[in-house]
DNA sequence: CTGAAAGCGCTAACAT
DNA sequence: ATGTTAGCGCTTTCAG
């Protein structure tokens, strides 16, 4: 108990206790058959000394390291960081660290992660790809992804053309059924805001779409804007267009958490009331939500990374294992923010 | 550039560049002298190889892992969200990765991950301790801090008794000047909400209290509540007790950002609006502190990241350099919740 | 059940 | 300027 110094090892261990480091080595490692004699001398030597397996040589040895990566945009969205600690949680239950990597949503900066992770010889990767874009991923990069030997779940977003494990929300299923709820209520047009690079708010686009092909309304291209990741106010300003351009709007649909209170500051400055003006709904919960009364499709961003991490490590067991889908129920939290369309044209006038 | 297999490795690359592997590790880890010819030959190689040199070995070796470990309450929390993101920015330029460790504010899952560092060979390690209830640190606990023989500093957070470096916000200073302006609006009896535990908070406070004394006004205590940290909605029940209890506030000083937003519920449901029935001042910037326009003490998370990241890599460059404590300026950003306090009693309705 | 020996991939002395 | 050697601390054959 007495020394921590940091250069204890097996051998002192094994010394003290008058065994071999094979054989501590089969005790901390809890391999192989010690008997229980040796087993409580080398128990003892090791509190006595008080030490510490070097998990560094013991990854060298190995080959592993008990750590996985996870790279996304950025720690500092709610989603992400939610996800985070939900990884963070289950990875250390099993004796794993997590080490984190933002890549700013730049395409080059993942792939940096990614190299330097396989120079880490990292066990395991979570990744929330940037690239995207809808498009399939050009053989350049899905080189990298692919050669790439080391197990990877996605998370989110998919990556158009490579075969990897994903796990994510019914985002198709959640926005048909949100959109038909406001169909349900009476609206006929609907204003969508939402960053369309992302497979994620491509689906949730398609179930809106075909809510209103169901209900036979007319579907109108020009209701959905693009909201460009990162442009600061970007969700004011598209709002202000909307509701601009489109005076017979009476519903908004935000695809994006971070887009919301960026909306909200619009209708405050349009002193516009939900639902009374007009009724939104939103993706992802938030303190916001809950304040403001917003109706919400909530993601268990919770239960997506729990899974991510049990198919991840299934995936460090077996390599082989063929890539599959996961797709997470979500559930639309009903506030007060959406009501039965005006018909008075409130915004005329701005 | 074809073969991405795991195991390529230095003696690879020296044969293929007919160099010895003590050259090939010149170049990779450009230290040493060697010839142009030679670089070249090696760096041919190590593109025609695709080799990437393994960080477990290099760090066994030469006892650098570089690798730093941020540990802390969670990393849902956006101050600390923040503080990760500026570290794992500010440690990934100098070629370090970071590794997340959550406390869940819990002592002895601190000290779990502590230890767990220590095997990893963690080079140096950023924490937000959980201990800093005000008393001095038990013995036995301090041993484990001071035993610990890796580079650490502290943000945000002190601990008493112990000797280490900390970085963190100007608190006292700038609630005192928070506390000043209400006053100079004309504030008397000005309610305060925060979790107490933290010396954060406490400093907080004493710069309320001078600030109250130096214009002559009698501190009530029971003006001072505290949130215990976790417990939910405990801001909006808080905000409910102090405003049953005392009608004769005019102003709430929220001293932690995940309060606030719990308050703001509250003064809701009263159909208290600011400034007019009440004034109200919070810490920490927040999308939610824009939208209402809530006057907030905005801390420089970022800046805070940046110098502790830079103080640690002092401190892994000298061990032995003596601990200091670095406070960063905040900037007070007014908005529109505060203005001269009503006369009418307009909650002793409650 | 246990020990001896080899070696993971690299860097740091020490030669040359 | 370059190669040789040893060895970081551990796990893993392979014998016994």
């Amino acid at each position: 108990m007495e020394n921590s110094n940091q250069s204890i090892t097996i051998d002192d261990v094994a010394k003290l206790a008058g065994v071999s480091k094979a054989t501590v080595g089969r005790v901390i490692g809890n391999y192989g058959s010690v008997s229980d004699k040796s087993r409580r001398k080398v128990i003892e030597a090791v509190k006595e000394l008080d030490y510490v397996p070097n998990t560094i040589a013991q990854g060298l040895r190995s080959h592993s390291t008990k750590t996985i990566a996870v790279i996304l945009g950025s720690i500092k969205n709610g989603y992400c960081n939610e996800l985070v600690y939900a990884i963070e949680k289950e990875a250390m239950k099993r004796g794993y660290n997590v080490l984190i990597c933002n890549t700013h949503e730049n395409l080059d900066k993942e792939i940096q992660h990614l190299q330097n992770i396989r120079s880490r010889q990292v066990d395991g990767v979570i990744l929330i790809p940037v690239y995207t874009i809808g498009k399939v991923i050009p053989e350049k990069y899905r080189h990298l992804y692919e050669s790439l030997n080391i197990p990877m779940v996605l998370v989110d977003r998919n990556i158009m053309g490579i075969e990897k494990d994903l796990v994510q929300s019914k985002n198709e299923e959640a926005s048909y059924e949100a959109t038909k709820y406001l169909i349900s209520l009476g609206h006929r047009n609907i204003g969508v805001i939402g960053t369309v690079a992302y497979s994620t708010v491509q689906d949730r686009i398609k179930g809106y779409r075909r809510a209103l092909q169901e209900a036979g309304i007319t579907i109108n291209a020009s209701l959905v804007v693009d909201a460009e990741y990162s442009e600061k106010h970007v969700g004011q300003k598209l709002a202000d267009k909307l509701l601009k351009e489109h005076p017979e709007l009476t519903a908004l649909y935000v695809l994006n958490n971070t887009l919301c209170g960026s909306v909200l500051l619009e209708l405050k400055k349009r002193n516009l009331h939900m639902p009374d003006d007009l009724s939104l709904i939103t993706w992802d919960d938030d303190e916001l939500n809950e304040l403001f009364d917003i109706t919400t499709i909530v993601q268990y961003v919770e239960e997506i990374g729990r899974s991510a991490v049990k198919r991840l490590f299934e995936l460090m067991e077996n390599p082989q294992s063929r890539a599959e889908i996961q797709r997470i129920d979500t559930e639309m939290v009903v506030r007060k923010s959406c009501g039965k369309p005006k018909t008075v044209r409130w915004n005329s006038k701005a």
